[in-house]
DNA sequence: ACCTGAACACCGTTCAAGT
DNA sequence: ACCTGAACACCGTTCAAGT
């Protein structure tokens, strides 16, 4: 067998992605399937390992995709906005609202680790980087000229706030804890700390 | 086979779920098995599905365990201070201690979900709650007493910032941003929001 | 009543063998 | 060079059959 070339090395990495990621978005991580995509794909499952290299592989490049996704998602949130609308709640809101839609693809960024002493790949790398650059500058330009140079360091501090929210709220812990409006206590947090910065 | 019956129902339970316990903190959530624990423990998989009914009852049964340890250690913490010790911040800083010295379990906390249209057993939101509870007597202690009565929304607020910053810390989001010191800014966030409340 | 372990339907991973 | 699929060593889950 072999040598169908149907599609080139590249042409198939995407199928093999989009397709992947389709799957990760309907059943979630804790029911994906490497042979299940090569599957729908009309590929074996040897192919899938030649092209991603491993399973970490495969899982990497799909988190990946749901990155630019998420990227898409919050520039095209922010171009909507009107000029005087508060446009880090909009980044608050994007954040909230493309992980609930986007439920198990959203889970699946956090719900698999590479092992401990293995690096992501840098592709990886600049894909967070560009979220968290794009929430840099809306906080950024929240502060006083004179510490916007801490911008960075809060901006990190920011993600990892909503985030625990967002967290919180999609894996079922704030239900337990009867927690009725996530969304206000993230936003409230975050203006919590800018107060503290002006 | 059958009928050893060399534990009762209750000992073969709390074998089980200590050894579970152990794999869980071993090999992380990836990798455990009950398959695995089953032979550890000297009994069959068919009895670890007699006692706990499925995979998902003895990983809720597991993680059980691991927020009685939580529970543990955050009391003793507070214990251990000074009558002038900051009390929130030791609570924080036994947030990120458990979690960096238990990480696997820690993490499996949030690795494990249930189906969607499933409810957590009693017990186990009972667990929940009870380390919730330690938190808000000490947020409680730092609100003027106008406001004491927003004690449990702030204190489910409080907790969902710092786990963001525990989260990111573990699972290597941080140290792809570069930041240096995420207890500090989990400490920051904390004493923001405080600020506004007296 | 309690426990076993074979059977089933899946996994991720590898690699010799085909075209 | 590219692709396959059998083989391997595992999974979670069920349940008839033993004691």
């Amino acid at each position: 067998m072999g040598r169908r070339a149907d599609h080139s090395r590249a042409e198939l990495r995407e199928i093999i992605i989009s397709e992947g990621h389709r799957q990760m978005h309907e059943v979630g991580f804790a029911h994906f399937s490497a042979r299940e995509v090569a599957k729908r794909v009309g590929y074996s499952i040897g192919t899938v390992y030649n092209v991603f290299g491993s399973y970490d592989g495969l899982i990497l490049a799909i988190n990946g995709r749901t990155l630019e996704l998420w990227l898409d998602y919050l520039e095209a949130r922010l171009c909507a906005l009107d000029v005087d609308d508060d446009r880090l709640r909009g980044a608050i809101d994007a954040y909230f609202e493309f992980a609930i839609i986007n439920r198990h693809a959203w889970a699946a960024l956090y719900d698999f680790r590479l092992p401990d002493d293995i690096e992501p790949p840098e592709y990886y790398r600049q894909k967070v980087i560009a979220i968290m650059t794009v929430v840099e500058h809306e906080v950024a330009a929240l502060l006083k000229v004179s510490r916007r140079s801490e911008a960075p360091e809060l901006t990190r501090s920011l993600l990892a706030t909503v985030h625990g929210h967002c967290f919180f709220t999609l894996n079922g812990t704030f239900r337990m804890l009867e927690e009725k409006d996530p969304l206000a206590a993230a936003r409230a947090r975050v203006a919590d700390a800018l107060a503290r910065y002006w």
